[in-house]
DNA sequence: ATGCTAACCTGCGCGC
DNA sequence: TGCGCGCAGGTTAGCA
């Protein structure tokens, strides 16, 4: 489930409860997630966190000897909650604080992660991302430069990592509705000003959602452990043969890359 | 280099 | 009530 805001809500829910907090214990239930959970995981036993940071949408949480790379995948979620709390299905991996508190991975899905890395940002999975859609980067030029004349579809533009992180599926088609722009049309075709204004509607849709503390949709559970369901306005996503908010035209759902698009053929070309 | 597909998993809602 | 199917917020590996 998490796009960006949503990791970025964990971040900021879990943030002050682990600050400068000694991890006591570490303890893998089941190491078979996207990756498997390393051994070394075990070295930050005894460590004090040093920072809890976010890069697109991994949490990083940093001791002196090296971090762990969190990544919450489809249906992963954060939740702290007291040492003798009963641990649900699908909780793979805790880290116990100060030996009162333990913060749970929960994933039902799987396709989350836990690694450990002494340089995460030069770590594999990190060192090509993009940059971050909410930091002055990201900018028209630097998405009109890397689309040259390529013909991949706007959508899953946004979508790679390599380009601009932290836009996923829900977000990508909010933000091309926002911008007028046809998630099918080829990046190579579209103008600097068209993608000045699809970079001014990705910053605006995601600042908006985290504003709003996370989305939304199924099961959002943030670090305090209540349910974040904040009903985010959304204009297309999920919105097919319904009538767009703006034109009255029905939204229609069409699939690109294995992913559901939603988009107004009157109001984006 | 580019663009697309399969794959990793479980759970839920729907039609029959 | 039960079963099979399609679908779901992400991302990488691997292929043509």
């Amino acid at each position: 489930m998490p796009e960006l805001p949503e990791v970025e809500t964990t971040l900021r829910g879990i943030h002050p409860h682990l600050l400068q907090q000694k991890i006591t214990a570490v303890r893998v239930y089941q190491p078979k997630l996207r990756w498997a959970v390393p051994d070394e995981l075990q070295t930050i036993i005894g460590q004090r966190v040093l920072s809890v940071k976010r890069r697109a949408k991994y949490l990083l949480i940093e001791t002196k000897l090296g971090s762990v790379i969190i990544h919450l995948g489809m249906s992963g979620s954060l939740r702290l909650c007291d040492k003798g709390t009963t641990r649900q299905k699908h909780d793979h991996v805790e880290f116990e604080i100060n030996q009162q508190q333990v913060l749970r991975l929960h994933d039902p899905r799987r396709f989350g992660c836990v690694l450990f890395s002494q340089d995460p940002l030069q770590h594999k999975l990190l060192i090509n991302l993009g940059p971050e859609p909410l930091l002055d980067a990201f900018t028209a030029k630097h998405l009109y430069q890397r689309a040259g004349q390529r013909k991949v579809s706007i959508k899953s533009f946004i979508m790679d990592a390599k380009n601009v992180v932290g836009v996923g599926n829900i977000y990508a088609n909010e933000a091309l509705f926002m911008a007028g722009i046809s998630p099918k049309i080829a990046v190579g075709c579209i103008t600097l000003k068209r993608y000045q204004l699809l970079v001014d509607a990705i910053k605006q849709v995601l600042a908006d959602a985290i504003k709003q503390g996370g989305t939304t949709l199924n099961d959002f559970v943030n670090a305090d452990g209540d349910t974040g369901y904040f009903q985010l306005k959304l204009n297309v996503y999920g919105q097919n043969d319904k009538p767009c908010s703006q034109c009255e035209t029905m939204i229609i759902k069409l699939v690109q890359n294995q992913r559901a698009s939603f988009y107004c053929p009157q109001c984006q070309s």
